[in-house]
DNA sequence: TTTGACCTGTGAGTTGGTCACAGGTTTTAG
DNA sequence: CTAAAACCTGTGACCAACTCACAGGTCAAA
């Protein structure tokens, strides 16, 4: 198969199968008369196994070590709940973060309605910003960095 | 304010200042003796509105442009609360489609209880993301691209 | 034979910063 | 007074996961 083939054939953008391979998560063999990728069976199978890792959140360094846990005959299993349980926790914050977000978005909505628009005066730019009151604030107290 | 000073004072890095004085959101004038930059108060209010503005979710062109019009006297309210309900549309649908990628998430990990590990045979990788079924697949009919 | 569709590798663009580097300046301590 | 530390400057690379553009080579059909 050439790159058009396969990337058909998985449903992806050709550069996308370039990408891949440039990355190392296919390695296919050469055409030696015209110097043109070849893929076969196997690489489509990694490859729809890689975007179906994608989907799941699971990043190219994550899906290139389970590939090569895999090329040793070795189980990937284990290694990929791990880092699925991992991922639904990250997922999850994220959920609550935005929620977060739509929440004060909402209330500043609100808020906005009885505000009046103003001109910038050189000393406020738009008072609906301004006078949003930012929740993540270190207004009374430093929370130290966990990092 | 030299560099440090205004960072400090927004409680930002001092990269971000420089960040931002490259992308035009301040505007510092010079120190001719040493050739540093040299922040207003006015300044100030502009990277504190900024910031706030990127916890909103806006985006830094837009801040240039909120800050444009108003630095051209105009108010720059009407166009925030527009951009806003548009950035709230935005969330909303990151939030649904974090839901649902949650929701697959949990029912994934409930199927791989039953499911062996498997060593990789040549033909799976591994089971477990293999028989996923994906549910943006259009393995039934393919739905138009609306762009 | 000449289009047009495909292939190649390389490099840039996306977003919002952060970090590194090399060299100049200012402040502080000894 | 001098030397080191802390700051300043601009430029450019880096992060993720692609996507797109470019210039030049290859191959199929009309």
């Amino acid at each position: 198969m050439k790159v058009k083939e396969i990337a058909t054939a998985a449903g992806v953008n050709p550069d996308t199968v370039r990408f891949y391979t440039r990355e190392g998560l296919l390695q296919p063999t050469r055409n030696p008369d015209n110097n043109y990728q070849q893929y076969d069976a196997e690489d489509l199978r990694r490859l729809r196994f890689a975007r179906k890792a994608r989907q799941l959140g699971f990043s190219l360094p994550e899906i290139r070590q389970i590939l090569a846990r895999a090329d040793d005959h070795h189980s990937p299993c284990p290694m990929v709940r791990d880092v699925f349980q991992q991922r639904l926790v990250v997922v999850e914050q994220e959920i609550a973060e935005l929620q977060q977000l739509r929440k004060r978005m909402i209330s500043a909505l609100a808020a906005w309605q009885e505000m009046p628009d103003g001109t910038p005066d050189g000393h406020t730019i738009c008072r609906l910003i301004e006078h949003w009151d930012d929740p993540s604030a270190e207004s009374c107290c430093e929370e130290p960095k966990h990092e």
